[in-house]
DNA sequence: TATGGTTGTCTAGACTAATAGACAAATAGG
DNA sequence: CCTATTTGTCTATTAGTCTAGACAACCATA
């Protein structure tokens, strides 16, 4: 616990903020009542404003409340549970954990397919694709910022299409692809850029779980190449790999 | 190219450390040659000795090497593919990426199941469960540790055999187990532990992948709990739902 | 209402990080 | 052998981080 490095480039007061995070907090339940400040600048061995920045930066968080004179407490934040199997869809996967979901769409461009793109989608080098930036928001929060290729050939309405129904699913079946299933998944972490940052109204030094995805329909051709970005305290992947 | 951000308890010269790690070096093959520090600055927007202090750091690493008036050329350590499947073995997975793949028991101790384990391993709310500390690495680099449990009454002597094979597989074969399958994998990604940074020799703000595993055996009993926390900037996850 | 416990605010000093500029030292190429 | 390029070292200044102490503001409760 006490463990904290210094002159690593990364300031105490953050270090002391994301240990709180992770390791005070999930033995702690929703409403649950911190240790005072004192307390735990002794148990992290710094010194008392130190503890409070960090317990700031939890605050604009959203996952803590000081207030004067009583303590500060824990929010209830529980993440959702995001389904990644053969059948990933973001709407279906949420249905049972939030009552609205959403898609918004951010940008649209038409571009030659960078490498990996076109080895993904399986299209010459050079080939057009549509790229789209998107937003999904479940209950109004935003869960994930996502940028998906499309080959323009055969999908080239798929920007407008998509932003009149906010689903990709809506919108390939609209363009003719009656079903998809996901071929491979990809999964990295890292921290959120800062056009992540504004899209999914998140604190600087949050993090990401990045996916990189390849749709494919019941013909085996590749129609969708995707990476995903979701918000790591709001969501987590659960990994289906039945048969 | 990401945008730094200031004032967020991470120091620039680390983040720039991180881009370089993350962003600049996956397009340069091994051997190859940075831009010069100047340029570099120039493009990160910051001072030429702020982007020293992260190539300092990375050449601390082990993944650059400066030489005075040639350049800063890449000592490649490319991210390994952790494939998650149906079938996940540590070993076996990365057996096409790796020389040398060895597992090791920081500790074991047998307790009371938390009730998140209990419910994972279908026992009784008081069961007994064997709790493995371990770290495993490829190449004599650390890729992991994680955190297993087992029943204590079917596999009470696991300890002991995993410290002779190294080997979850192995040694649950030794116990009768002679297959097992993956019945689910939750993925969420946070901030190393204290303990993950030295277990995995990261530097602070480092990113961990965290699995949450359930196996079974051949006849669905699960066998196995586990967390694992990987070294996001070593691993990613490539997560198989072919059927 | 008096008291002890807790968060909020302020000041001050030591240390770390970032910027800026100048020049030395080593290398590669003509 | 020059010259341009590139990394290495040094000094100085400004901004941010951490520590230390003191006290105010607020709350719960005896």
């Amino acid at each position: 616990m006490e463990t904290l490095e210094r002159r690593t480039g990364v300031a105490l007061w953050r270090q002391v903020a994301d240990q709180i995070r992770q390791a005070v907090l999930p033995g702690l339940g929703a409403g649950a009542k911190l240790p005072p400040e004192t307390a735990l600048a002794e148990t992290f061995g710094v010194n008392r404003h130190t503890v409070r920045a960090a317990i700031a930066a939890l605050e604009k968080e959203g996952i803590l409340r000081a207030e004067q004179g009583r303590g500060t407490f824990v929010n209830d934040r529980k993440r959702l549970r995001y389904p990644i199997g053969r059948r990933t869809r973001f709407s279906s996967g949420l249905e049972n954990q939030a009552q609205t979901r959403s898609g918004k769409l951010v940008s649209s461009r038409t571009v030659p397919a960078p490498p990996p793109v076109a080895s993904a989608l399986a299209l010459p080098d050079a080939a057009s694709v549509v790229e789209l930036a998107t937003v999904s928001s479940a209950d109004s929060v935003a869960i994930s910022s996502a940028t998906s290729w499309f080959d323009a050939a055969r999908f080239g309405t798929i920007a407008e299409v998509y932003a009149e129904t906010g689903s990709i699913t809506a919108a390939l079946a609209r363009l003719g692809v009656a079903d998809y299933t996901r071929k491979s998944t990809a999964v990295e972490a890292r921290h959120a850029s800062s056009e992540d940052l504004s899209l999914l109204a998140l604190s600087p030094g949050a993090i990401v779980l990045l996916t990189r995805a390849i749709d494919i329909d019941a013909d085996g051709r590749p129609v969708l190449y995707g990476e995903s970005r979701f918000a790591a305290d709001r969501v987590e992947l659960m990994i289906d790999t039945a048969p």
